[in-house]
DNA sequence: GGTAGATCGTTTGTATGCAAATAATTCTCC
DNA sequence: GGAGAATTATTTGCATACAAACGATCTACC
């Protein structure tokens, strides 16, 4: 007998077990992800928004296009979210007098601000979802899933 | 000095890092999977689709949100998701007689055969996802990741 | 200097995801 | 057996994601 029967709980087809393939098991611990998220900053800012003040904050003004491949939002999404971040007034946006194709987002004082309260914030939030793991399988897990990305 | 300058690249507040927070590493590392998913399946099936399909074949008929528990989809998700699939003939829903609140979702024949279709692809899907890992630390990454969902 | 190709941003359409509110039904427990 | 609580499904609204098509602008290269 190839499969010992009564162990495993999820036969199928040719042993293809939904429940251990790595994008179903991606997407359970990134919904644990975003709800550990909310639950932190509540209503005020999604990841990707967090993501965009953060990397706003490390780089300075940035083109749009640019700022979403830097986070890995593309043109569609960082557009999406920068036009709701700046109708809260975290960021603003400029025509580059350079490039009249491209369109600088930058922080405002209010986004300076609410980024750097979000640091703290955000750090809880990257202990809280590995807290599953210590320290070695932490480092391990974050090493080989940018092997992966 | 407590951090070598120009050795680390992305310097923020208090030592933050986004591109090495757990969350922003799971969206990038999704995202790839995705893009494997859809050069595999093309536009046939989405991975919650898919998700929805192998399930419904290891578990036959079962009630809408049951199902959608199982596969990590809340009520509203799944039903589009449901819907779509039906629309297209690959499920189909009926009233429990047992219970007038549920929905029974089950496989068409056409379902079943494209489930059985896409075992393979699935199985496919995920070891190119897992591609730039070897044995040992694919085993790993899913210890790793089943601990944190 | 002029054009072909690349880049930038926008828009549209579709598909998840999730929260919240609602109606219908079933269950619990006194 | 009946009221209150829980469950099931639906609907609405909002926020990512991503593909595809589009016009405007820039760059490369001849």
């Amino acid at each position: 007998m190839a499969v010992a029967p009564g162990k495993k709980s999820e036969p199928t087809v040719a042993g293809y077990t939904l429940d251990d393939q790595i994008g179903f098991i991606l997407r359970k611990v990134s919904q644990r992800h975003t709800a550990i998220f909310s639950a932190a900053f509540g209503n005020d800012l999604t990841a990707p928004q967090w993501a965009t003040l953060a990397k706003l904050y490390e780089m300075g003004p940035t083109s749009q296009n640019q700022l979403g491949r830097l986070i890995a939002l593309d043109a569609a999404t960082i557009k999406g979210i920068v036009d709701r971040l700046s109708v809260r007034g975290f960021t603003e946006t400029s025509p580059d007098p350079d490039d009249a194709r491209r369109v600088v987002v930058a922080l405002t004082d209010a986004g300076r601000a609410e980024a750097e309260r979000g640091f703290a914030l955000a750090q809880r939030i990257s202990d809280e979802t590995l807290a599953p793991l210590d320290a070695t399988q932490r480092a391990q897990l974050i090493t080989l899933l940018k092997a992966m990305s």
